[in-house]
DNA sequence: ACGCTGATTAGATAGGTGTCAACCTAGAGG
DNA sequence: CCTCTAGGTTGACACCTATCTAATCAGCGT
C-alpha cells in the first residue's frame, strides 16, 4: 500500500555484486512475491505490452479463465507492489506499467554488471 | 523439482515486448515466487556474491535471527527453484548461484531491449 | 430517475507458506 | 562402534492467498 512511495528510493545493486541489506530485501520482496503468480506475470505483460502503454481491463478479463473479481483481485496485487498503474476514464479502467520499478528489478537480478 | 529442467528451455523475450504466453508465465512465475520472500532474497544475494562463487550454509544461518530448519526450508525452495545449487563436501553444504537462469528473470524484466 | 454495463469490494473457503521444536542423516574422529 | 557437529526432514501451527459468489460502486444512455 505505502510500497510505491518506499520502492524509488531504493536502487540497483545487482544482487550478486554486494549483499542485499535486510532492509532493501523487505522493499523488493513483496515486489517479486507480485511476479510470483503466472495470472498476474501475464497480465503485467499485456499491460507492459499494449501498444498504447496502457489496456483496458475488459481486454485483460477474457483472457483468462477467470472470473472478473479475480482478476481485479490479482491487478490490485500488481498496484499495490507498484508495478502498475490505474486510471478509470469514463466507464473504463485503464492500466499501464511503471517501467522505473521494471527497470530496478531487473538490475537487481542482472548477472553481469553494465560495465 | 522439475523447474530446473523445463526453465532452461524457455527464455528471454522482454515481457514489456510481448506477451509472456501461459505456458512460459508457469514456468517463469514459481522463480520470482522463490524471489518474494526478503530472506530468500538475501539467502541468494549472499550465495551469488560470494567471493569463491560459492558459500557454506555455516556461513548463512547465523546471518539471520532465524532457527536452522527455516533457512534450511528456504535454501530448499530457492534450489526446487533452480536458483542455486548445493553440494555437499564433507560435513559442510555449499551453495552456488545458476547465473544463467537470474540472466533469464533479468532479461524478463528488461525495460529498454538490447537493441 | 432507472437500468445497464464495467469494475471493485466483501465474505467464504480450500489450499499454500513461514516458522518452530523434535527428530533423523551424513561425515569426521576418536 | 560411539559420539559429535552440520544440515536436512517431519509434523504442527498460525497466517496468508487464489478463487468463487454475491453485493456494491461508477458512469453512460435512455
Amino acid at each position: 500500500m505505502s510500497n510505491q512511495a518506499t520502492q524509488d528510493a531504493v536502487c540497483c545493486p545487482p544482487l550478486a555484486e554486494r549483499r542485499v541489506p535486510a532492509e532493501a530485501a523487505a522493499v523488493l520482496a513483496p515486489a517479486f512475491k507480485a511476479l510470483g503468480d503466472p495470472v498476474r506475470l501475464q497480465l503485467l505483460s499485456m499491460i507492459a505490452s499494449a501498444e498504447s502503454g496502457e489496456i483496458c481491463v475488459c481486454d485483460l478479463t477474457p483472457a483468462f479463465d477467470l472470473t472478473g473479481p479475480t482478476i481485479s483481485h490479482h491487478l490490485r496485487t500488481l498496484r499495490e507492489a507498484g508495478l502498475v498503474d490505474a486510471e478509470r476514464r469514463g466507464t473504463w479502467v485503464y492500466y499501464r506499467a511503471r517501467p522505473a520499478i521494471l527497470g530496478q528489478l531487473a538490475a537487481l537480478l542482472a548477472v553481469a554488471p553494465a560495465t
